[in-house]
RNA sequence: GCGCCUGUAGCUCAGCUGGAUAGAGCAACGGACUUCUAAUCCGUAGGUUGCAGGUUCGAGUCCUGCCAGGCGCGCCA
């Protein structure tokens, strides 16, 4: 709907500007609000104000040429007015809203669904946590995140692929392999130390038992090199698998998993320097090789092999995004934690250095999450680590409360999530609210089936009994739910679908006080049935795109 | 020291990319179940948008400087 009043009032600019009655050559940006007042209509427009001062006119007067010629050939528009400061205010015809209605049966499952991705193939990597330990609750946020935008971003036709990178190189092997061996050491009758530096959790413990269960004491004939390789890669597997069964309970699935290792393994890596090399982009100084990210933004250049032969991690990363553009994907979405937001202008720089636009590379930063317990902080260390993995919590809560408050809050905003409340089934809890207005409507679907009403068809109701100002209003609502999607995937936003579900139930459940679907009067009985009906799919269709489910009962 | 993020009601947070009188939920108080699910609803109260300037018709939103909290500033990953 913004969509056919947007074109409707730039025609109309665009007539003016042709007959000479406006002197601008461009339409600004055309921002059109849905108001909070009521009484400034349905849709309002700041456009006359935008443009008066290039008119040197008064901003009311500029309202007025444009609306003098505006044509509304379908007949949506009641009335128009200009308020305040020089607003343009549209009121729409009720029939309007009403179509939203005939859409929503229409386009079914597909109601919702935009197609500003234009087929584009986009590739979303996120969590890539190191296989050194099981998920945390940060992750837990990372992944609901990264699950929803990709959903939002399928919404929206886009072409999408999510992806793990597996970070299987480097010095956090070697002291997964070492903290490995220790325990294996001391589980089989081995006096060690046991240093701060290795990783303290009871899964290594557990690992090292496996180990010695599947291969008895061959460790030991190893060097302690060769066993501490052998063991990080048997222990990085385990916890790999771990890692995907917890996923897999988060009910998060991944298109693919990318090794680091086997960046190496095929030569990504070196070819990839070797490609920055003939462009002149790196250096030797030192006795290492530098990447030239500074011209590009970055504060200053970065080592990608370091002096003693070895390739740093930016090394992997530059490859690794090389890699993405060789299989294809135009857009890049990287989900990563806030903690790492010094490392975006260097990835953003060896993007440019690679020839390519670094707007292709959109990073969401995530914050960190505080767990709570009945508003008190659990304390985070390492060492206590056993209850702040997400697979505790998706335990405690349920994958649906837990889904639903790592997306309420903005990505970049920190989040207390508190484990009473989250299990808790009262009003307190914004999961339930949601939920519950979706089984309630599918009650009064039961029981209209139980009175032996048959479910209407769009074409068998009277739109215009749907007259109350909670029915407008929710007519409204749902009128915005394909541009709340649409806004969500361009602002790489999941919480805007939160934030809506919980207007609309709100507006539902008081609807649902006030009035009655199933009255005596049949009429208004089967227009309203049907209407609560295209409410539960919108709320269905919200709830599926957080990866949330929509219970018929409670 | 430099950089990034955050600062909005007692608490947790929105605020549609600069719009009209800043909104929800929770907590508090008072009400509503013989009617499609009370995991709900109705009402009351709650504010110097961290502080100070600036930009303009208009600022929670943009620019500058402070203050507070978090994070980051490696030839670690």
């Amino acid at each position: 709907m913004k969509k056919t009043l947007t074109e409707l009032i730039s025609d109309s600019i665009r007539r003016c500007m042709d007959k000479g009655l406006l002197g601008s050559r461009e339409i600004p940006p055309l921002v059109l609000e849905s108001p909070k007042e009521k009484s400034h209509g349905d849709y309002a427009t700041n456009i006359a104000m935008v443009m008066a001062a290039r008119e040197g006119k008064p901003s009311q007067e500029v309202a007025r040429i444009i609306l003098s010629r505006l044509e509304d050939e379908d007949g949506v528009i009641e009335r128009t007015e200009i308020g305040g400061p020089g607003f343009i205010n549209f009121y729409l015809k009720e029939k309007v809203w009403y179509s939203i209605l005939e859409e929503i049966e229409r386009r079914g499952e597909d109601f919702g669904k935009g197609k500003i991705g234009e087929g584009r193939r986009v590739q979303v990597e996120f969590i890539s946590a190191n296989p050194t330990g099981p998920l945390h609750v940060g992750h837990g946020r990372g992944a609901a995140i990264g699950d929803a935008l990709a959903k939002i971003l399928e919404a929206c036709n886009y072409r999408v692929f999510r992806e793990y990178y597996i970070n299987d190189v480097g010095s956090q092997m070697n002291i997964l392999g070492e903290s490995i061996l220790l325990r294996y050491l001391h589980g089989l009758g081995k006096v060690v130390e046991f240093p701060d530096y290795c990783y303290q959790g009871d899964y290594i413990v557990e690992i090292a038992k496996k180990a010695i269960s599947e291969r008895g004491d061959e460790y030991l004939h190893y060097s302690k090199e060769e066993a501490i390789r052998s063991l990080a890669s048997f222990g990085a597997s385990n916890i790999l698998r771990g890692i995907q069964g917890d996923l897999d309970q988060f009910g998060v699935h991944f298109d693919g998993w990318f090794s680091e290792k086997e960046l190496y393994q095929e030569k990504k890596v070196k070819r990839a320097i070797e490609t920055l090399k003939k462009r002149g982009l790196a250096y030797e100084k030192d006795g290492a090789l530098w990447l030239k990210t500074s011209p590009y933004g970055d504060e200053k250049d970065r080592v990608l092999v370091k002096d003693n032969g070895e390739t740093t991690y930016f090394a992997s990363d530059v490859a690794y995004h090389k890699d993405k553009f060789d299989r294809g994907f135009e857009v890049l979405i990287n989900i990563w934690g806030a903690d790492h937001h010094g490392y975006v202008p260097r990835m953003k720089a060896s993007l440019m250095a690679m020839g390519k636009d670094e707007a292709v590379l959109k990073i969401v930063l995530v914050q960190l999450v505080s767990l709570m317990r009945d508003g008190k902080p659990i304390a985070m260390s390492t060492r206590a680590g056993e209850f702040t993995t997400l697979r505790n919590v998706v335990e405690e809560v349920g994958r649906d409360a837990a889904r639903f408050f790592f997306l309420m809050r903005r990505p970049d905003s920190q989040l207390d999530f508190d484990l009473e409340l989250a299990k808790r089934q009262s009003n307190e809890n914004p999961v339930y609210y949601v939920q519950y207005a979706h089984a309630r409507i599918c009650s009064i679907i039961r029981e209209a089936l139980n009175k032996g009403i048959v479910l209407p068809k769009f074409g068998d109701i009277d739109c215009h009994l749907l007259n109350l100002p909670e029915e407008l209003d929710l007519l409204k609502l749902l009128t915005a739910y394909p541009e709340v999607i649409e806004a969500s995937a361009l602002s790489l936003e999941p919480h805007r679908i939160p934030f809506y579900l919980m207007e609309l139930s709100s507006i539902f459940h008081s609807y649902y006080n006030r009035y009655r679907v199933i009255s005596s009067e049949l009429e208004l009985t089967k227009a309203r049935l049907f209407f609560v009906g295209t409410i539960k799919e919108v709320i269905k269709s919200a709830l599926n795109i957080l990866g949330i489910s929509a219970p018929e009962k409670m």
